[in-house]
DNA sequence: TTCAATATTGATAACTGTTACTATTATTAT
DNA sequence: ATAATAATAGTAACAGTTATCAATATTGAA
């Protein structure tokens, strides 16, 4: 199973996360790809995020909710989650390095990466009036 | 259910939870109360830590793994986990508040809070010679 | 101390998100 | 064409967690 073999589902499911700003989970994804191929199979979906972010072609992202998101996007950025609407925006920026090295110099082990999550309100919950 | 009634089940559980610096899941604390209360059922552990985190008296931690893992320090701090013994360390530190102003600089919404996992080596897989 | 009100429990069933299995189909290189 | 095998649809199985419910324990008041 070293080698990969193009399928129609593949391409399809790379598209949908690719097309889409939301960061989808598998149930998602898989209600959008029916629309393209509607007797695809929600094993098929799942087997075929998994397979992609193995890849490093789309990202999982650990939300802390039951299920899991997934990002289009391979290159790391910071996520934030409206408190108000539970939607995800990105932050377009670099990984902020020195944060490491701040946690590094108050751990007594090696630090290699991090990984953040941000709670907010986002501009079109922000601009709601009560 | 409003008010709250005490128990044997639950003093042990935050017990156990607060006697450990393993940041264990409901699994590993079910095991380790048996020893006290051998006919606990799985059900009241995951009832009284689900109360518990709510009530802020202990932290639930979201790893990006399968299962939730808990933490019977309520105050806000790091963790970083060994990439090579999956050991779960607290960064023993006040939180980086400039990370907050940093990405609200970047984000047109506002930021609450952030929340961040470190990935590297412990102390003790450090300094493990190959 | 008894009693009523009700929070909590143990046991177990149900639920949810995900993975594994399997016979069939599709892709690819020769 | 054909042989090798990756990928699929459909479905069962699985893990972690939550819900249900009759029985039990805790609490405050009489």
């Amino acid at each position: 199973m070293t080698n990969t073999k193009r399928s129609r589902q593949r391409e399809a499911i790379l598209e949908v996360i690719q097309g889409t700003k939301c960061h989808p989970t598998a149930d998602w994804v898989y209600s959008e790809v029916r629309k393209i191929i509607p007797n695809i199979s929600l094993g098929t979906v799942y087997r075929n995020l998994s397979q992609l972010s193995e890849k490093g072609t789309i990202q999982k992202l650990h939300m802390g909710t039951a299920s899991e998101h997934f990002d289009g996007n391979p290159n790391p950025h910071y996520h934030v989650c409206c408190t108000q609407c539970g939607k995800i925006d990105d932050i377009d920026a670099e990984p902020f390095e020195k944060f490491n090295a701040w946690a590094a110099d108050m751990y007594d082990g090696e630090i290699f990466e991090h990984y953040t999550l941000f709670t907010g309100k986002c501009s079109q919950c922000k601009s709601i009036k009560f």
